[in-house]
DNA sequence: CAAAAAATATGACATTTATCAGCTTTTTTA
DNA sequence: TAAAAAAGCTGATAAATGTCATATTTTTTG
């Protein structure tokens, strides 16, 4: 079992906050876990308690609407937090996580975070910074999602793929592989009008498919298509 | 000037967990303020650096979305802060604060307040939920918006208004007066459709229209409707 | 490797929603 | 209080999006 003292991810999260002695502490009380691609790292209605740190791999959150379609709430990747709302709530999750590749997880219960939350400041503000920028990207999703057409969505979309899974280099892929169906599910759309609307994009050579590749050859492009023109 | 440890108002939100001595070190260096329908409290772009407090009244917390219209992204009423991100972030305000009816606000400098924060761990838990409450709330938004119709969203909405400015009464309107053009940002849909789709509810009884004024007389159908059927 | 299953793709069509125009009612202002 | 402005309403139509059917490609499984 790693340390998390030694462990490099924390230093890309609020974890970075804690002194050596509390982590070796939550190090003592942690587990890892390894989580295949498609497996399930908790549901609406699981009990958490306690937080996810992400030390490889991406999962989608997700909560199903009462249409009975799953929409994707976020994307979790390598260095993130899963689950601090559990921290300060005793309420069952409302959210979903999903693996979408293989994933190298840790899990850190509840308990001893909270303990840590009300002794160590600096841990605790950071812990509000993130949930402050948390709800700073929500309300923009939420003004996107009310405002902005699914063309419009689908272009922001490929650019927020692009500056979390992109590299510099336009002849590689992003690193990161959805379907269709995922792609459709975080935008808000049918499966098919996503899968149309990137044919659309291919056409006009904003973007490359290859499979589930997806090269973005044009950003400029699409940020003025997500920006209405 | 009143003074907070004085205030009802305060027990309504975390200010409430400040201890007396806290709240009146705060109470000597808040500001009162009251704010005419229609004046904004801050825009996109301000720095706002210290929190609102609601004494009374209700204003509408907005965004411009880059195709130029305005979307509410919540409604904040006696009780409750605003503006607590700016506490943890030295970022200017992506939100715009308007008042919907006649207010009466105090605004406490963000210095003061983030000393509290440092100090006294229930407050900073309490923020915590709040924060974590919000975050929540946002999901459930993004869902909504991203999955429901046009017709969903407004019965959801009216539900909503329902449960807080709503009376048991049924004989009561609603104790907020939007206009057609706020209910609409706040569904993400144009004006026209909102008018549209209330006069729909009206006919179909499920709502009554009085002007301004709105009577849910049949919220188990409006419910349903919000869920699908 | 072959068969089956799942994912992707596209066309046809139905439904939802936005836009524009014009009209009525309410509110504001001089 | 009369005139002007703003808000509310409705119809006609266009544009966006969802749904269903079906074909093709890719992936999985025995």
């Amino acid at each position: 079992m790693n340390k998390c003292e030694q462990c490099i991810v924390r230093k890309l999260n609020s974890l970075g906050e804690l002194t050596k002695d509390e982590l070796v502490r939550i190090s003592g009380c942690k587990s890892s876990d390894f989580v295949k691609k498609g497996e399930i790292l908790f549901e609406e209605g699981d009990h958490i308690n306690g937080v996810f740190c992400i030390k490889d791999g991406v999962c989608k959150v997700t909560k199903m609407s009462s249409n009975g379609r799953e929409q994707i709430v976020k994307l979790v990747k390598k260095g993130d937090l899963l689950g601090e709302r559990s921290l300060v709530s005793e309420e069952v999750s409302n959210l979903k996580a999903t693996a979408i590749n293989d994933m190298e997880i840790c899990f850190i219960p509840k308990e001893e975070i909270v303990r840590d939350l009300k002794s160590n400041t600096n841990f605790t503000m950071s812990i509000l910074k993130e949930m402050a920028v948390s709800l700073k990207e929500a309300d923009n999703v939420i003004v996107d999602m009310a405002q902005k057409t699914v063309k419009q969505r689908l272009a922001e979309t490929l650019l927020h793929l692009n500056k979390t899974y992109g590299s510099e280099n336009l002849e590689k892929p992003l690193d990161i592989q959805l379907s269709r169906e995922d792609i459709a599910s975080i935008i808000g759309t049918a499966t098919e009008s996503a899968i149309r609307l990137l044919s659309t994009f291919k056409k006009e050579k904003y973007i490359h498919l290859k499979g589930k590749e997806i090269y973005i050859l044009n950003p400029k492009k699409l940020q003025r298509i997500a920006e209405g023109f």
